[in-house]
DNA sequence: TTAATTTACTTAACACTGTTAAGTGAAACA
DNA sequence: TGTTTCACTTAACAGTGTTAAGTAAATTAA
């Protein structure tokens, strides 16, 4: 009795398709451009259809927010093979810095806007989906710590320090909070702050 | 010939009016869940008569993004009577880390959400609401310099260094992306962190 | 092979949203 | 007193997320 199985199968290529069109308008017109219709237009099914592989909008964008972790955890690998910590975090932070610019929906997705979450599923403080890509930063840092740098600090303080300030721009440059620096400056006064973070 | 006089006042009369009522079910329901209906039914009036004082929604509520600058501005100053420039630093920080927690929701209007502007009326750059904000920050960094913090760096990388790291943290607490950190352990992170910022 | 049932999907609708066109009645002006 | 202006409202449009009810085909049971 293959019937069962095919079923199943169809039932996840359809959430597959949903996701990839989802996935797909969301970089193209940004999170809040993206309708349910739209996504049926695209998949050519109705509306209503979608609600059968998912439980809400919501759903379907928490997939997203998570599957972003996923690939920004990838790209953040990258630096696994940097044997100089300091240089390895220094990197990173152009990786954190690169991934945002590149990806500036995902990075809203991930860190700025709302959680796409209904209050039931909460609870998911230990299977954080950013949890791995926060602690890859906190052991560069307690690496770091070893030859010197944040020495005098606590290794959570000390990532969190590192995270705040790479965020920080970031996000303000991303929401278009930048604008007392000169369009041509702006880049080099990040780079500069990007500086400042391990001279401390 | 009173009439016209009086017209006018009413005029700007039921302007505040609108504009009140927006502020008030802004901060009490935060900024997507303020709707031209609501407001309407707040003031007793219908929902057109609002279009009758506003052109459209983004106009009532970016008075409400400059009118949350002028207030931050003021915030700001209580501490232009310190007379050490780090300490004032310090007590700038930590001022602008209250005022967001005080007021998430200006915050968010502020510096978070996308500025509710047309682009009709773009090309404010020169006199953008937070400017005066930025430039206070900066000549305190200014001050710091000349006893011996940040002396290495350009002022403006310095006071956005400075900037982007409260930022960073105000806003990632502020979207609830913190939650690596124990509740009860968050707020002490938090502080530490602001001590990196001007420790040498 | 045929009848009953399950399943995948659609159509129609509800309650919202911002916004506009058209209409109304009172105030201001002639 | 008749005309015009003006503040405001009602009705409507096009869009949103979401649900209830209906349909036709695939699957199962006889």
């Amino acid at each position: 009795m293959g019937i069962a199985e095919r079923k199943e199968r169809e039932k996840k290529e359809m959430k597959e398709k949903i996701l990839l069109s989802a996935r797909r308008l969301f970089i193209r017109d940004g999170f809040e451009n993206v309708t349910i219709r739209k996504i049926a237009d695209d998949i050519e099914y109705s509306p209503t259809t979608i609600y059968l592989y998912f439980r809400d909008k919501d759903e379907i964008f928490f997939q997203l927010y998570k599957d972003a972790f996923d690939e920004f955890y990838r790209y953040q690998l990258k630096t696994a093979n940097i044997a100089d910590p300091v240089t390895r975090l220094r990197t990173l932070g152009e990786y954190y810095f690169s991934f945002a610019i590149e990806n500036p929906e995902y990075y809203d997705l991930m860190f700025i806007s709302v959680i796409p979450m209904k209050p039931l599923e909460c609870g998911f403080e230990t299977e954080h989906p950013g949890k791995k890509t926060f602690e890859y930063l906190l052991n560069t840092v307690k690496e770091c710590q070893k030859s010197g740098l944040f020495k005098e600090y606590s290794p959570e303080a000390a990532a969190l320090f590192v995270w705040s300030t790479v965020h920080g721009l970031v996000s303000l440059n991303l929401k278009k909070r930048m604008m007392q620096f000169p369009p041509e400056k702006t880049e080099s006064v990040m780079r500069e702050v990007l500086e400042i973070i391990i001279h401390r």
